[in-house]
RNA sequence: GCCUUAUUAA
């Protein structure tokens, strides 16, 4: 089982996807029984390609063997059905099982994609009502959420709570920020949190100068451009 | 010896 494992791990985080999924079903024909480690390895590969059908096979095995009670492979089964779009089965997931911070972040991040981001809030907020705390996944999720949904008052709250927390000096969580930001048509904010990132990323670059693309500010866009050109970054 | 969530347009 262990090297079959191993196998399918490495096809699913090479983007081998389907011939992950694929694997599965040869191992059972060679009469090894997966266990929950193949189920934790290969869910994610069913959530790329939004196999829902696949997904629910393991889901079904899942419940079979009894792992559906393991953590890693409960949070993983919400993870592939929140991308396959599937939110109320996400839910009713993470509902009947043991939740942890994994838990939470994930269903926050596949609502924050999704038509009901208000939902990312109500998660954030019971989180750590229940005494599960926040970490800069939830940020990003719970963020990314608020710039969905022009939820500009929400987000400013959460991004004062990250002060506090010292989320906010986190790139991913300042990217975040820079995000909700510009699509929430402050530019002047987002600008002044751009300007004091010490460590700009790709992302960082292209979410300012998008942003100031998209609220038509054309001019300060290409001169960041060129801006970024000059600090030698691998833009895209 | 293998395991889940993670930021920037479409």
């Amino acid at each position: 089982v262990v090297s079959w494992n191993a196998m399918i791990a490495n096809l699913a985080q090479n983007g081998a996807h389907f011939e992950a999924i694929r694997l599965v079903i040869d191992m059972q024909h060679s009469g090894e029984v997966p266990n929950s480690k193949t189920f934790t390895n290969v869910l994610p590969a069913c959530a790329r390609v939004a196999s829902l059908k696949k997904g629910k096979e393991i889901h079904a095995l899942s419940i079979r063997d009894g792992s559906y009670l393991d953590l890693f492979v409960s949070n993983a089964l919400i993870d592939m059905y929140a991308k396959c779009g599937r939110l109320d089965i996400a839910g009713r997931v993470f509902k009947e099982s043991e939740k942890d911070q994994v838990s939470y972040n994930t269903l926050i991040m596949g609502y924050s994609q999704s038509s009901c981001c208000k939902e990312s809030l109500h998660l954030f907020l019971e989180m750590s009502f229940v005494g599960i705390p926040h970490d800069v996944v939830s940020f990003m999720g719970v963020l990314s959420a608020c710039a969905n949904f022009s939820a500009l008052k929400q987000g400013k709250e959460i991004h004062c709570l990250s002060i506090r927390k010292l989320f906010d000096t986190h790139i991913f969580v300042a990217n975040s920020l820079l995000d909700f930001y510009t699509k929430s048509g402050r530019i002047d904010t987002a600008r002044k949190i751009f300007d004091r990132i010490p460590n700009k990323d790709v992302a960082s670059w292209n979410a300012m100068i998008l942003g100031c693309g998209m609220q038509g500010e054309l001019e300060t866009a290409i001169d960041l451009f060129d801006l970024m050109e000059g600090e030698g970054v691998d833009y895209d």
